[in-house]
DNA sequence: ATCCGTTGGTTTGCAATACAAAGCATGGCG
DNA sequence: CGCCATGCTTTGTATTGCAAACCAACGGAT
């Protein structure tokens, strides 16, 4: 069956990915997780139970996660105006900061990897993962 | 640049498959970690130094996870007869049926994702995987 | 043969991560 | 108002991870 040499190659890739971001993220004390918030947060201002269902995690797991990163004033909490109990996430500069200067660092580490196709199979590449990728089931 | 659509696409393509991988393990209270190490353990009989290595881990921390495998009977400590100062790790035979079970679901839950690509595009993806990572660094 | 530095693993202490269950406040009904 | 649902936090527990200290075995040098 070819497709278990694609679940392989699939797997194997994401394991090494996820160490070029656990390297990555540890030269600045974040965890995968944490960058992983950072990252979503760039572009979002999720409310808590968005953003764990986006994660994966349960509400009290992020309660703390969100805890720690407002300590190191990294992201903040908002106060929501149509639903009191809502509780908006988002970064402070100082998050975005950090978290647009990991995400160059992400790139330039994965550009020795990527930097060995060229254009065509690069795009090819792009194609084909966003064609595996595109339903979340 | 080409390249940031790239990293763009590996990065949300290694957390889904993180995703995944982390919701099967949970199914069978296995870690992401454990999930690996079983992976690992398939076809290999390393030494704990070697796995730590191999999975970029502290010595420290593969004690205290093989402990709560072995206690669990999923993998085995064994004497090293050259050397009587290191520990061979290797599965159990539950370990391995497990190992077998987990990597079947794996295969199973990616096949819906993997089904969308017809053979050509298949194998030209395990391709350009495999040319992205050849090179661990 | 002994000494001693190196290597291989474990232990201990600490922080972060994760879940589940319980708790608290707010919202939105009937 | 009474009551349940929703959104988040708190508390308790297990796992994961690192660093530092530790012990045992190896191996070369004297």
């Amino acid at each position: 069956m070819t497709s278990d040499a694609l679940v392989d190659a699939l797997v194997r890739n994401t394991f090494q990915v996820v160490g070029v971001l656990t390297r990555i993220g540890a030269e600045r004390d974040l965890s995968l997780t944490q960058l992983r918030v950072l990252g979503i947060l760039r572009d979002r201002r999720p409310r808590m139970t968005e953003l764990a269902a986006f994660l994966g995690l349960d509400k009290s797991t992020l309660s703390g996660l969100i805890d720690r990163a407002e300590r190191r004033g990294l992201v903040a909490r908002g106060k929501n105006p149509q639903d009191r109990r809502v509780v908006d996430v988002f970064l402070t500069p100082a998050g975005l900061e950090l978290a647009e200067q990991v995400y160059g660092e992400v790139r330039h580490a994965l550009a020795s990897a990527t930097d060995r196709l060229n254009p065509q199979d690069s795009d090819r590449l792009v194609q084909l993962l966003h064609a595996v990728l595109c339903s979340p089931d």
